[in-house]
DNA sequence: TCCTTCTATTGACATAGATCAAGGTATCAT
DNA sequence: ATGATACCTTGATCTATGTCAATAGAAGGA
């Protein structure tokens, strides 16, 4: 990605179809972009905000990948999704101003700070904008439910075919390769993700690697035979619902 | 439940601060109450949507209760969560007007109807309203996260202490008994919301039952020693995460 | 009231995935 | 380069929960 990409604007962004202005009149996002903050990049392992912070700002990823999850008293923890770019994070603190989660940088990453407080106001003025609000809020609550779908009643096989699925087709959208791309995360946060062990997730990449669905060289993936893939997730959802994570 | 609540409109509704009208003027209620369609009753096992319908409401219950679940292409169900008085149904269909789960009454209930059309403009007029719709939206995504905890990284028997302490704590917000109540739903849809199986379900609740902790008769739960429940699930969660189902 | 059907419980057994343990490979700082 | 550390893979074993099967209890209709 360009080093310049934490300067550009919402109206030259080339994310914008899949971010907030989505819909916008060319004044309105230019309304929009007068209220964004663009924020220094944030390193690998840094933390966007904690578990608990107040938290008056969305955020939207603008470059790179974060993880979100929440810890329990013992410090154990359940990652909640990943974040990829044009998404927007920190809905879940829209209940009380708290966030619930932390949100870590899986790689060097910049995000577009949006102050609740501007984005309400402006939401009262321009309805496209209230609209689009709404859209992404109820695309983040079924993304939600695609997500408990896959962890109450999924098998590890299945789990990792419908994880390497939605990735695919969500670095599609943002114009990548559907079938060829690199894990920002570890193994650790996929097994996390899915509810199942670093060890399961290893086996299950060796044996869809052996079977040559996929070519797996770490945390590069490639996908030979997304039939195949599809297959092993079909029978227990229909392809609409591939649309989740995040 | 008096016989009449499908009359009751909003000012006079008792369960108007855990609803929508929460933070509102008493002449913005009277507003609200004026978009506010009263349907008639549902009755046992009667859908209130399913899955792909076209969904222009959204669905406060007055009373009774609800379970929304969504089916695969084998006709297999995940339950998505339980729904009782004061809380909103159809927040998933934001994202494209479409449903993406069905709703079926538990028992006999009633619901207020919703048109988004007028709710959404309404909300432009009052602002705490819009804020209301936020808050709202973000509890749900919250509670969803919470779900996904509780069905990655959860056993069996801290599973089921969850979903009672939870159910506990939203009929005692509801201003009925927190220790005393009937499930309106069957084991197979606990079970199925849990990820589990019914046996695993009816053992647990043996279990549970034998060690004195709750006393099961069928439908009807008794808490006796709600520490006890709340051990079973302290190791692995905050105490202010239980807040969620629905 | 009896019969049917739906729902819940209980037991015996099978298995997917967890756990434990060891070794390999990449990455990074010195 | 070299060593230290984090990450990933593989194998052997264990166990929680699923599966199958049988029984028992509720609920509802004739």
């Amino acid at each position: 990605m360009e080093s310049n990409v934490h300067k550009i604007s919402c109206p030259d962004c080339r994310l914008s179809d899949l971010c907030l202005p989505y819909g916008l009149q060319k004044n309105e996002v230019q309304q929009l972009a007068t209220i964004v903050k663009n924020k220094r990049p944030i390193h690998t392992d840094e933390y966007l905000y904690l578990q608990g912070d107040t938290c008056q700002n969305l955020y939207a990823v603008k470059s790179g990948s974060f993880r979100s999850f929440i810890a329990d008293d013992n410090g154990s923890e359940q990652t909640i999704g990943f974040y990829l770019p044009g998404e927007l994070m920190g809905l879940d603190a829209l209940q009380h101003g708290r966030s619930t989660c932390s949100i870590v940088a899986l790689e060097t990453s910049t995000v577009c700070e949006l102050p609740l407080s501007h984005l309400n106001e402006l939401c009262s003025q321009i309805p496209s904008l209230q609209h689009q609000m709404m859209r992404i809020l109820g695309k983040e609550i079924s993304s939600d439910h695609d997500k408990i779908i896959m962890l109450g009643h999924r098998s590890a096989k299945e789990k990792m075919a419908t994880f390497l699925l939605m990735l695919s087709r969500r670095y599609s959208g943002l114009g990548f390769s559907s079938t060829e791309f690199n894990l920002s995360m570890r193994r650790q946060d996929i097994a996390n993700f899915l509810g199942l062990t670093v060890e399961t997730v290893s086996r299950q990449f060796t044996e869809l690697n052996k079977d040559g669905i996929i070519t797996v060289k770490q945390r590069g993936i490639q996908i030979n035979d997304i039939t195949s893939l599809k297959a092993i997730v079909k029978p227990c959802m229909p392809d609409d619902q591939l649309s989740f994570i995040a």
